[in-house]
DNA sequence: CGCTTCTGTGTATGTCATACGCTGTTCTGT
DNA sequence: ACAGAACAGCGTATGACATACACAGAAGCG
């Protein structure tokens, strides 16, 4: 990991803008912005795999070298593009109430990735330090910022949800992707699961798992809003119990 | 996604063995398995970004090519190392106590990743469906047996303890990482994530987490083994109140 | 015993990230 | 002004890799 004079990662320096970039030479025809941009546009076009070099440099208009310019190298360019691409987290409205603080950030934070699936596919780097993610965890510890809780609590939870909501996120991409693989409905690709599962499974070695399909369980797709919400609320349920055991003691 | 003769996806029918091999041409020289456990070799010496045909096929002792006749694709062998690396989950031994069952399942589940965390790097591709997936969701689901949940909601249960552990083993890798590429110990590299943050992060635009920073939350590592059970406890305490609430119902 | 089918293999191809060096541009110090 | 330094954008070269293809020999079938 390069340090820059300052102590701070090279990428991440990258992502607060605080690449110097001394007057020197000509004046640059391109920018950061302008080549995160395009690195977008590619991955919501086309996903993350079609984002080359080459074509962002296509994209962009100018070359594929000159992005080397501007980007240490492509996993740095992914990284800022996905921090442009989560953008800042909306104002907290719930004032004191932080579960429903906490409902409304994990469905923004769900928001965001149904609308650009491709962020899920940029392999994580490392623990959140661009300005946006940032900003994010700022505001899910907002919401509990009146629960009494120790901060590290507020943290953990935070942290949590995060991992939730993503991988919610993920299976919820990944079914769709199903379903336009195999040019269907959602219950069709449930379907198609339940019927893979019903010959995979031998009762006898997976007892309770067959169980469970012969219950019907894939039989129908769930709508993937209340199993995203059967989740959240068990989780925040057990968030619930903390706090009302810390004020309690 | 190509089915083969029985309607089961081509990767699927891999792990599950009913790969057709009539007995026409020259004996095998190679099997399946010993291909896959090359790559485990491989994957568990330098991570799966050393994974290549090639390097896999050294390790089995064939020539690169040779490999694509057991596996169809790179990614297909990838999903089949998964399978064999995770295993069989270890029995159920807590009798009708489904919390204990559901701790033992996930602290063996992120024991597993623990020992091999190049795991935790192959991307995910789908819906569980290898035997060694479904066996783990069925053990999962066996904790449960005596709840008189709704299969549905283990199912969903099962589903978030799964991403729960994952994810949390995937932070701790992570860290573990940084810790060995800056050469120190997990309290320096959490130190060294604090003071970055420090220098980032302006209380006027972060408040709340300018908060938690000051509060010291970054100046010692949490032992990891905490975290975890913190937020295993947060959802296994939900599951409880929903358990509480179908037998009240 | 010849035909078919399959194995292992070598080679070829196409895609990528990225290092290097060139050309022309712009600013700095005189 | 002007010389020279530092830098922008670009073309080419290199080196991994996955994988298609075609070949030579082996093993079973008729």
């Amino acid at each position: 990991m390069e340090l820059d004079s300052a102590g701070v990662p090279a990428n991440i320096a990258a992502a607060w803008g605080l690449r110097e970039r001394p007057g020197k030479g000509p004046k640059p025809g391109l920018t950061l912005d302008g080549i995160v941009q395009a690195g977008i546009r590619v991955a919501a076009a086309d996903g993350v795999g079609a984002v080359t070099m080459s074509r962002v440099a296509a994209e962009a208009g100018a070359s594929t070298m000159a992005l080397y310019r501007y980007v240490r190298a492509k996993d740095e360019l992914l990284e800022l593009m996905v921090d442009a691409a989560i953008g800042d987290p909306p104002p907290l409205t719930h004032g004191g109430d932080w579960r429903a603080g906490l409902v409304a950030w994990s469905w923004a934070c769900r928001e965001l990735y149904r609308r650009q699936p491709w962020v899920l596919r940029v392999p994580v780097s490392g623990p959140p330090a661009t300005p946006h993610q940032l900003a994010w965890m700022d505001s899910g510890l907002a919401a509990m910022a009146q629960t009494g809780l120790r901060e590290e609590a507020k943290l953990s939870i935070v942290l949590l949800l995060t991992m939730y909501v993503r991988n919610e996120a993920v299976v919820a991409v990944d079914m769709q992707t199903a379903v336009q693989a195999l040019g269907s409905s959602l219950d069709e690709a449930m379907a198609a699961y339940g019927t893979l599962l019903r010959m995979l499974v031998d009762p006898a070695r997976f007892p309770a798992l067959a169980r469970a399909i012969e219950a019907g369980v894939l039989d129908r797709a769930d709508d993937p809003d209340e199993e995203f919400v059967f989740g959240l609320d068990r989780i925040l349920d057990g968030v619930g119990l903390l706090i009302g055991q810390q004020a309690g003691s």
